[in-house]
RNA sequence: GUAGGCGUAGUUCAGUUGGUAGAGCAUCUGUUUGUGGCACAGAGUGUCGCGGGUUCGAGUCCCGUCGCCUACCCCA
């Protein structure tokens, strides 16, 4: 039997209704919040991922799907949407119309050549909104509002971490200091921060490592050395998110695992879906169109898992709905089919084509959820009728055929 | 890559010290005339993941292999 490469997954019934639904509701607050779709390509040159995500990432150093295509290109399949969003947004030249402001909001398939385990898939999907040329904290502020309104809409229980990653001014002072007290630490800190000292510093920060943790509450806090634009906008996200009711705390070890990422940083997190439990998470990113070749522009965004919101989601309750036809004669089998074609204009329509008794026909329509049963027997035949019945209302009434 | 757990019907699982393969759910049919969800009765379905080995005999024991799940790492 052929089946699907590890790590990938069909979706159907149940689960693929939740999908949609998770997909339809964060659309649906997107477009209120001034968000337009954005469709970028699945397969990209490998060049932006190295460049935007990082090379010391793990996500570009071991997990991407890379190859080399037929026309001897370096490509490799997405792990992640704000790349192929921001090469889309200087491409097309919205870099240079500087004054204005652009919203986009995507969904699709993301690849990550990982172990999968509960929450974490190769073949992944996010949603995920990239706003371009807001330099304004206000729209750091907007945007978990924003985030925050779609878990509440799909019933979702989160707690809210938020850091400041700060800024080309104060980072790289802060960064030395790190690297000062790490190395005083070196020995007691595990392997994997030891690599990591070397290759991305601020990543030690969240190590899980509870050694490690013990000793870094001695560590230097960036928040603590923000320069003044950045502890200013950190500051008044609180004040924001506090008068907006919105629930968080600060992190001072909370890093993204993407290097473009600074100031605003932040990570929607449930305590119920196992071990990957961060179902959403974004921030700022102003440096990321400059450093891909664009015109400096500032940016902020997100993205969902949505596979991790699928452990989550409650539904709302599905009601019945549509129409069930069959016949009780399999000679009256042709009689459904203009009166199924009609109804399809507004309705869903389920057609039996074999002849069953009455009994069977209502089983039938019961269980694929219809709401009107239909069925043409003996005298319905005679009388140029059809029997309908109203599967939630329990009342049933005959109508002429023309009239159906 | 590492560690632990698990592979038996469509599905969830049971299967005692090795002795011809089981249950619930689901499906289909019936419970006398054309009335759903409930109840009752009946029916079908298996390379016991795969390959070796031990044995008169293996779902059960041993070895190998593949797959799935969870966790580490990393991340949404």
């Amino acid at each position: 039997m052929i089946k699907a490469l590890r790590g990938m997954k069909d979706l159907a019934f149940e689960e693929s209704s939740r999908f949609t639904y998770i997909i339809d509701t964060a659309t649906n607050i997107a477009k209120r919040y001034g968000y337009s779709y954005i469709e970028t390509p699945i397969l990209e040159e490998t060049k932006l991922f190295k460049r935007s995500v990082g090379e010391s990432s793990d996500i570009v150093g071991k997990e991407m799907y890379q190859f080399i295509d037929k026309g001897k290109n370096d490509v490799c399949m997405r792990p992640e949407g704000t790349a192929g969003v921001v090469r889309a947004f200087i491409q097309n030249r919205l870099d240079k119309r500087q004054n204005e402001k652009f919203k986009f909001y995507y969904h699709g398939a993301m690849f990550r050549y990982e172990r999968p385990q509960k929450g974490r898939l190769r073949e992944f999907h996010q949603f995920g909104c990239e706003s371009f040329g807001e330099d304004l904290v206000y729209e750091d502020f907007i945007i978990i509002q924003m985030i925050g309104d779609i878990f509440k809409s799909l019933g979702i229980d989160y707690r809210l971490e938020i850091n400041s990653l700060g800024c080309s001014k104060c980072m790289p002072q802060y960064r030395e200091n790190l690297i000062k007290f790490l190395n005083e630490c070196r020995d007691e800190l595990c392997q994997d921060c030891n690599r990591r000292i070397d290759t991305n510093p601020i990543r030690v920060l969240d190590c899980k490592n509870k050694n490690c943790q013990s000793l870094l509450i001695n560590s230097p806090k960036l928040i603590d050395n923000l320069c003044n634009s950045c502890s200013s906008d950190f500051n008044k996200l609180k004040e924001l998110l506090d008068s907006a009711n919105i629930n968080y705390s600060v992190n001072s070890n909370l890093v993204r695992g993407l290097d473009y990422y600074n100031k605003t940083a932040f990570e929607f997190v449930s305590n119920s879906i196992g071990s990957q439990s961060a179902i959403a998470g974004g921030g700022r990113y102003d440096k990321l169109v400059e450093f891909l070749g664009g015109k400096s522009t500032p940016a902020v965004g997100f993205a969902l898992g949505i596979e991790r919101i699928m452990e989550l989601v409650k539904m709302p309750n599905r009601k019945r709905e549509g129409y069930y036809m069959g016949v009780m004669d399999s000679s009256n089998v042709d009689k459904l089919f203009p009166l199924a074609h009609k109804k399809r204009e507004t309705s869903s329509v389920t057609i039996e084509y074999r002849a069953k008794k009455l009994k069977a026909h209502l089983k039938g329509a019961d269980k694929i959820n219809a709401r009107y049963c239909v069925v043409i027997g003996e005298d319905e035949v005679k009388n140029k009728t059809v029997w309908v019945k109203d599967l939630e209302k329990r009342e049933e009434y005959k109508l002429k055929m023309d009239e159906f």
